[in-house]
DNA sequence: TGAAAAACATGATCTTTATCATATTTAAGA
DNA sequence: TCTTAAATATGATAAAGATCATGTTTTTCA
């Protein structure tokens, strides 16, 4: 469903978003350990989300990345869009091209609803909203 | 979620369910167009379902594959298993090792149900109840 | 204005998954 | 009992995904 660079680059995402803020930026390096994620491959995942305006950063000495007010406002889904290219949640259960709600596959009522569901909270959760519920004691941190 | 393996599996399955008896066995290049994988490809994967009784076969000249009425009733999360391993459906959704219920990452509630709700409808429906559907109108073949 | 610290860009390697190929075994039928 | 048709077993190759490495650019600060 999510690839392993996805969960990763979500799992980034939240961090820079509880830790980090124009002010206080946060090294590649830094963010890897607590997120369990290789440095140099959480490096380029926040690269590539830099590049398309998920994450913010600076280059240089007291450089860094973060989140502005505009990244924390993102839904998730754009973190699964820009890193898996969006094809992998589009498709059915079984990958067949012309199955839809109209004409399902048998596992479409099954699989279909539960998969559209997913992708329907990844497009209305934001950032900040998963923040709020680590602030409000619902889920948790570290990664 | 599922890998291809699996789809395929699940694929192959079906249409022997659809297709297939006892005195009807079907070959495993037979069932490759249909359904859409590669012929050994699909002779791998009903090779190894065989080995777990979840498909019949026999060899030789009128010879093939087949369900009996036992394979009939095997819920859908076997073939996952059986291929996959297992281990694709246990983790949560940031394949975190300590997230549970309890202690919930902050995507768990979100994806978390959506995750066991998916596997649990793996656990109950058996081939037959998929077949019934066809049989029903409800979902449709070619796969 | 030079040195250092950081992201950025690119590409190499390693690992897993998917796919293909082939030799072996079993069973049917002449 | 020989030939043939099939699954079975095993392993080789190809493609994708994950991981690592390194040189380039930008920015800060002395």
């Amino acid at each position: 469903m999510l690839s392993n660079s996805s969960k990763y680059a979500i799992k980034g995402v939240l961090y820079l978003a509880m830790k980090s803020s124009t002010e206080k930026k946060i090294l590649a390096k830094e963010l890897s350990v607590p997120i369990n994620v290789p440095p140099s491959y959480i490096a380029k995942l926040l690269q590539e989300l830099g590049k398309h305006g998920i994450v913010s950063s600076t280059k240089g000495p007291k450089g860094g990345f973060y989140l502005n007010e505009a990244n924390r406002i993102i839904p998730l889904i754009k973190i699964v869009d820009v890193i898996d290219g969006g094809y992998r949640l589009k498709s059915c259960m079984l990958s067949l091209s012309d199955c839809n709600e109209d004409h399902p596959c048998p596992l479409h009522k099954m699989v279909g609803n539960t998969k559209s569901n997913f992708v329907k909270q990844l497009q209305e959760t934001t950032v900040n909203d998963l923040v709020a519920d680590i602030k409000a004691g619902n889920s948790f941190l570290p990664l």
